[in-house]
DNA sequence: ACCCAGGGTCATA
DNA sequence: TATGACCATGGG
């Protein structure tokens, strides 16, 4: 079992997932920053409360008093942090000459970049990578850590940084990886949601170990 | 009522 | 560098 049948298997369970859900790149990082340990469902209520507000652009909501953005975000959780973020990104954002010019900016640079940013870490920063730039990253997320765990594919004790690597190698960085990636983190978060709760006969499943509450197996 | 969600930062040792 | 506390809403 490598890398390439994991993603094989989810595929042919679960279907192309069309990510990521969001109308622009904006909208997507936007995303990437207020699904931070958060159920997408609590974020899309705060990316509606933005549109609704006529404010899903960065200028405005540098411009919008911060607590009246925090309570835009509030269903998304932790409301006055992410607000925060949300300003401390756009602030960047906007200093850089908006999404025209940084796309044009290396992945390595802009990854940097993007990490500069408090409140923007090594996944929010992939995210957008991959799903606002099309960059061939790979996003880790504790799904996938627990899921290459439990199918002894790594020990688990792995950086961030080290299972990225183990990702990018194995499938290559070459920008026509950027679909792959795309589908494959999509497909991992996907079964995670799906199969655990909906679908507790996924025990029999090989990749039911992926699951939130569910026991690692002996040994 | 309890558990967890598509993390990240900061204080402490 | 490595844990722990903290942030907070909403669905199962």
């Amino acid at each position: 079992m490598d890398l390439r049948q994991v993603f094989d298997a989810l595929l042919e369970a679960y279907g192309h997932q069309h990510w990521w859900p969001g109308e622009s790149p904006f909208e997507v990082m936007v995303g990437a920053i207020l699904t931070q340990n958060t159920a997408w469902t609590n974020v899309e209520q705060a990316i509606a409360n933005l549109r609704d507000s006529d404010c899903l652009d960065p200028e405005c909501i540098i411009e919008t008093d911060p607590a009246k953005l925090a309570e835009w975000l509030r269903p998304s959780g932790y409301f006055n942090v992410k607000a925060e973020r949300l300003r401390n990104f756009c602030r960047w954002y906007l200093a850089e000459g908006g999404y025209e010019r940084l796309k044009r900016w290396d992945t390595e640079r802009l990854r940097r970049a993007l990490l500069s940013v408090k409140g923007v870490g090594p996944e929010t920063a992939d995210d957008m990578l991959l799903y606002a730039f099309e960059r061939p990253v790979f996003v880790i997320d504790a799904y996938t850590r627990r899921l290459l765990t439990r199918l002894g594919l790594v020990s688990g004790e792995e950086s961030y940084e080290t299972l990225r690597a183990r990702f990018e190698t194995f499938f290559g960085r070459e920008p026509g990886n950027v679909d792959l990636f795309n589908e494959y983190h999509a497909l991992i978060v996907e079964h995670a949601k799906l199969a655990c709760r909906k679908r507790p006969e996924c025990r029999e499943c090989p990749l039911a170990a992926a699951c939130p509450s569910r026991e690692p197996p002996p040994e």
